[in-house]
DNA sequence: CTTTTAATTGACCAGTGGTTAATAATTCAG
DNA sequence: CTGAATTATTAACCACTGGTCAATTAAAAG
């Protein structure tokens, strides 16, 4: 009946990422559908792809987002007024914390494998990871090598990669996690 | 025109299992569909629903083996002749290689969560990883928590987590992964 | 006022896992 | 040996998925 939408009720990106975001909050990226995400903003799923190349190129567009996030907390973390290993360990901590209060973004971020945007995203990944390691050679007491710093992170992303799914909050493997983050912080004293 | 094939004809069990298995070693479990594994076969996909309750269940019985395959790498570790600090090196190194030499099947084990088969699937996981505990307990020179045991799995499973997908084999790895346990293995001396 | 451009729809494609009535081959019982 | 019960299979169907595209209409430009 009506293939264009009077101006007031057009679409805009910002609310399709707006409306995409809020259930990526609560869904996977497998687990959010183009459909759905037009159905609750009252347009054909047609009109998305309008406005984005396809579901990786709208996903990626939020994601970029909580990169930054990542790198603030990063930055913050070293800036604390704490001596150096108990902010090596809160920098530990806090990326744990970020893996799994974003399950479903840190799954695009950091695990999952995406043909299409993923140069881009592998970029913003390896980004963050640069920020992390210098943080961790910035904060670890002794010289420490690239290979420790690289298996510590590969540590916590294990850490991140089990719990998702068996917990929904931080807080739910918080005593974990400080365990397993005590294990890795006898390797940098 | 033919709602049930000759005899000579007739499926199996064993041949759904084969197919699958076939495209499971190249193919994720979400690539592989029951409607391509029927058209192998030469049979509607209709036919495997009667053999099997649905794809998970399908997937599971293939992954059974793979556990199987896993606890018996432990235990062969365990009984070589070398001295233990070795032989516990060798056991992260096998449970990276296995990870990765068996990248489709690791992510089932290890990596999703089935809603259906989950139960079995987690049980048996439970065990493998028992067994793991087990090995290092009596590999580790100096007595060792079980929190560091739990860690020390945790890191290994971040190192399959990452490389898989970068990588398509074990070999690919091989000196990132030695520096990787490395790493670990200074908190087992 | 007309033309151009931008945005939207809805039908369509090819694919997914899964269900089920109908049916034919096989097995079982008398 | 025959007829009934069982078993295995098919094909049509369901409700989804991501993605494309011609047609259409609103808005902007000339």
């Amino acid at each position: 009946m009506s293939p264009r939408k009077r101006a007031s009720e057009e679409l805009t990106k910002d609310m399709i990422i707006q409306e995409a975001q809020l259930q990526f909050e609560k869904k996977n990226f497998r687990d959010v559908s183009m459909r759905n995400i037009a159905k609750n903003l009252g347009c054909s799923h047609g009109a998305i792809y309008y406005h984005f190349k396809n579901k990786a190129d709208l996903f990626f567009t939020i994601i970029e987002q909580y990169f930054s996030k990542l790198n603030k907390l990063i930055d913050e973390t070293i800036q604390d007024k704490e001596d150096d290993q108990t902010k090596l360990k809160k920098l530990f901590l806090a990326f744990i914390a970020f893996g799994l209060n974003h399950q479903s973004q840190y799954e695009l971020m950091f695990m999952l494998r995406n043909e299409e945007v993923d140069a881009l995203s592998q970029q913003a990944a390896n980004n963050s990871y640069r920020k992390f390691a210098e943080a961790v050679q910035h904060l670890a007491s002794h010289t420490v090598t690239v290979a420790d710093i690289w298996a510590s992170f590969l540590a916590l992303h294990g850490f991140v990669s089990y719990y998702r799914g068996s917990v929904k909050k931080y807080e739910e493997a918080e005593v974990t996690a400080e365990m397993h983050v005590n294990f890795l912080l006898k390797n940098f004293s």
